[in-house]
DNA sequence: ACTAATCGTAAGTGGTGACTTACGGTAAGC
DNA sequence: GCTTACCGTAAGTCACCACTTACGATTAGT
């Protein structure tokens, strides 16, 4: 739904090596924050916003929780970028098109 | 080259708005700054950022600068996020296969 | 029942970035 | 040549965010 929120979750470094380390696939938060150097409330926090940002589901298992990366929260950027990437190649030719047109009226 | 300063810029509202004012086609930095409610120098380290960021072209024009989407930086950020979409989606599907050959052992 | 393990949350702190005003520099118009 | 318009940069301030330590809650294991 909110693309906002999904591309300020990735804005920051230790966000986008989260879902880098979520790539393979679901982890738990020590598994996450075993290799990292911050600590494990520092990842807790920042699984938070991701999951509010929707780019991340929840699953509880047992004592743990399992992290993994939401498909549709990806996608709602995708769309976005698509769009703008969209409109910037139609903006570029028309300017192309019209500096071609200046040159011989 | 850089996908990750254009997400970085990309994060800020104001200069998403830039963006969205873009989109139509190249304008200059007074006509981007007439309607924002910040100051024309505001808008000009906005504009910086993202043409550092490979987001923005710039092209003087005579007394004024024309700002423009740059569809190539554009174009990196959606490739990071197709590859991401892949893996997510990759990861998903396994996930979801080990659940039901989970189920009967 | 008790202990250990896993995790989220609260409170507090330091640093980064987004904004302002003020200024200098360059091109157009008379 | 002199003024006017358009723009970038410097310096300074303020809010927000990422991180830490400390604590409480829930579940598995014995």
């Amino acid at each position: 739904m909110n693309y906002e929120h999904a591309i300020e979750a990735l804005a920051d470094p230790t966000r986008r090596a989260i879902i880098e380390r979520l790539r393979a696939g679901a982890l738990p938060v020590a598994a996450i924050a075993a290799d990292m150097p911050i600590s494990r409330p520092a990842v807790s926090q920042h699984l938070r916003v991701l999951s509010d940002a929707g780019l991340l589901t929840v699953t509880p298992q047992g004592n743990r929780r399992l992290y993994a990366i939401a498909p549709e929260g990806v996608d709602g950027l995708r769309q976005y970028l698509d769009t703008l990437w969209d409109d910037a190649l139609a903006a570029y030719a028309r300017a192309a098109r019209d500096k071609a047109e200046g040159g011989k009226p």
